[in-house]
DNA sequence: TATAACATGTAACAAGTTACATGATTTC
DNA sequence: GAAATCATGTAACTTGTTACATGTTATA
């Protein structure tokens, strides 16, 4: 569920950093992973802090302005491993964020409906695009794997879109 | 961006009501749908009031707590289109929520991964039951089609996760 | 007569974003 | 000398949840 705290643990889990370090990462290798605001890391590690999880040192190099490294404790690790197993048996109960507006679309008429969702294709083949440029990841499996499915899951809507663009169409002949 | 903003509107397009009747239709009808707590939409229909986006009456059956009965204007109109329409048009430009797990996934034996999968892929196809036993609905194309992509986001997952619990096997029996 | 359903609401809290502030150092 | 990079942080705000409080009426 805790998707930004279980990112910045796993990322301390393959190594001790400092805050911008891990906002440097994200914002560099992970922008197709999260939209994690730089607050944000900066936050959570204090309240990783505040709950033992995390402990700090303090560097500096030269009259730079000092570093917080953070390094995961054991208490850290229980709860990063708490939080990948509920996320990996997680299943989302109700409709995926973004297709509510689906179920109002009998309010536009047929032509602006059809529009916008031709917007959203060419929006989601540009990330297929992103997405599959990617090269495969060397170390262990998991990076590759949540590509994989992203994939899967923008060729699958990718598919539903064009079904539905096709059968808006054919509505609005039918009604001509 | 903003569901649940653009679902109370979307509840109060179809006719004016209160905001138990709200609370109720989504606990009973859409429970597949949304999650949305009582508190919220009664906070959202304050919000909504507080920007003229709809005007409140109250009635009252004898002795019975009073109704505050809410209409959308036309305000109010306005922000329900624009909310469809920047619905319909996003694409989730980040890794779904719930997929970060999969991304540190190494962190556990080969083992424990393959019944975490598997208690997820349980819930995955026992959503896929419930979800592909519901009647069509009359009115429209809109909620057939959320229903549609939920089903076959749903199904993408089942056969992505059916997948990995494969390789899982074979990088476990490689290793013996 | 107990409890479910009707109908509303508030207060406290948690998580996240935006926008701003600070000040050194490297690079153009 | 200006701009980008390094490195941190705070304050105000928005959204949403949890848990509680209130009181009536229909039902079992």
């Amino acid at each position: 569920m805790d998707e930004r705290e279980l990112l910045v643990l796993g990322l301390l889990m393959t190594q001790s950093q400092h805050g911008y370090q891990i906002n440097d990462f994200i914002e560099r290798n992970l922008g197709q992973v999260s939209d994690m605001k730089k607050a944000t890391a900066y936050s959570i590690l204090k309240r990783l802090d505040k709950q033992g999880c995390v402990d700090v040192t303090v560097e500096q190099e030269g009259n730079r302005p000092p570093r917080q490294i953070y390094s995961i404790t054991e208490k850290g690790k229980l709860l990063f491993f708490e939080l990948l197993r509920s996320s990996l048996i997680h299943a989302e109960n109700v409709t995926p964020a973004g297709d509510i507006g689906l179920m109002f679309i009998d309010h536009l008429d047929r032509k602006d409906a059809k529009e916008l969702l031709e917007i959203k294709l060419r929006k989601i083949e540009q990330l297929i695009g992103i997405c599959s440029s990617i090269p495969a990841h060397e170390e262990g499996i998991g990076v590759n794997l949540a590509f994989r499915h992203r994939l899967a899951l923008l060729e699958c809507n990718r598919k539903f879109l064009m079904g539905t663009i096709q059968e808006l169409n054919n509505l609005m002949k039918d009604s001509v």
